[in-house]
DNA sequence: CGGGATCCTGGTTGATACTG
DNA sequence: CAGTATCAACCAGGATCCCG
C-alpha cells in the first residue's frame, strides 16, 4: 500500500490513494454518524460523545483524528479554562452531507424490514433446505 | 413485507436493530462496491469478483452472506453444470443506490484533495522540521 | 464455477487509568 | 473538558486445501 517516500508533495497527489480506502475512511460506521452530527455546525468533543452514541472516547478521538487527517473536518482550540475544542466539517465534507443524510434516512427507514430479513434468513438457514429456487 | 405472521418477526421489528449496526453492513468497505457492481443487473460471482477487485474470495463470500441476510441481495442458484449464481439487488437495495453512487463519486472527485490534506497533516503533525523556521 | 472449512496473524476495539 | 497511554481480547481478513 504505501510506498514510503520522503518528497510526498505532487506525486501522492496525483496518484491519489486506493478509491476503496477513500470510502473505507468516509463511511465508516462511526465516520458517518461523526460527520452527520458535525454538519449542524461547530461541534463540541462531549456533544459528539453524546450525539453518536455508542460510541467509545478512545474511538471517538481515533475516528476524529482520522477525518481531521483527511481534511473533511477541522479542529479548533480554544484556550480557555476548562479547554474547547470545536469540530466542522471542511467544505469538501459538506458536498458528502446528502449522500450521508440519504444513507442515515434508508437506513431509518428499512431498519425493521432488515431485522425481519434477518430473522427470516436465520430461520431458513437454521432448519430446512431452500427450495424455493427456480428451474429453467 | 407482505407476509409478518410470526410472533418472532414482530419483536424483532419492534426493538429493530440498533441504527449504527445497520449503517456499518451497508456502508462497509466492500458492501458499497458490491451494491454498486451489482447495481447494472444480475451479476455472477465472479464477476464481482473481478468488479470489486482487492477483495479476497473470503471476504466477498463474506460479505454477500450478509448481504443476503440483511435482505439487500437475492441469490439465485442454477443447478446447471457449471453452477451459476447470480446476485440482484432487492428493491429496497435499490433505493441506496443514489446515495451510495453520490459517495463514490464524491470519493473519486476528491481522492486527490484527500490525498493532499493527508501528506500536509503528517508533515505538520509529526513536527521534527517546520518550513518556516530554520532547523537546529 | 462457487463456494465451505480451517488455521493463523495483526489491526481494531473496549476497559482502565492518568493528565494538562 | 478533552484528551493520551497501555494492555488484553477479539475478530476481520489472508492463505490454503477441499468439495459438489
Amino acid at each position: 500500500m504505501s510506498r514510503s517516500n520522503t518528497r510526498v508533495s505532487q506525486e501522492v497527489t496525483a496518484q491519489a490513494c486506493p478509491l476503496v480506502e477513500v470510502i473505507d475512511h468516509v463511511a465508516g460506521k462511526w465516520s458517518i454518524s461523526i460527520l452527520v452530527a458535525a454538519a449542524h455546525g461547530p461541534v463540541r468533543f462531549t456533544e459528539l460523545e453524546r450525539a453518536v452514541e455508542g460510541i467509545s472516547r478512545r474511538m471517538l478521538t481515533l475516528n476524529l483524528r482520522r477525518l481531521e487527517r483527511d481534511g473533511l473536518l477541522t479542529r479548533t482550540v480554544y484556550p480557555t479554562v476548562p479547554p474547547k475544542v470545536e469540530y466542522s466539517l471542511t467544505s469538501m465534507a459538506q458536498e458528502l452531507h446528502s449522500s450521508l443524510t440519504g444513507l442515515v434516512e434508508w437506513a431509518e427507514r428499512h431498519r425493521a424490514a432488515i431485522a425481519e430479513a434477518r430473522a427470516v434468513y436465520d430461520n431458513t438457514a437454521s432448519g430446512a433446505t431452500r427450495e424455493d429456487e427456480p428451474h429453467p
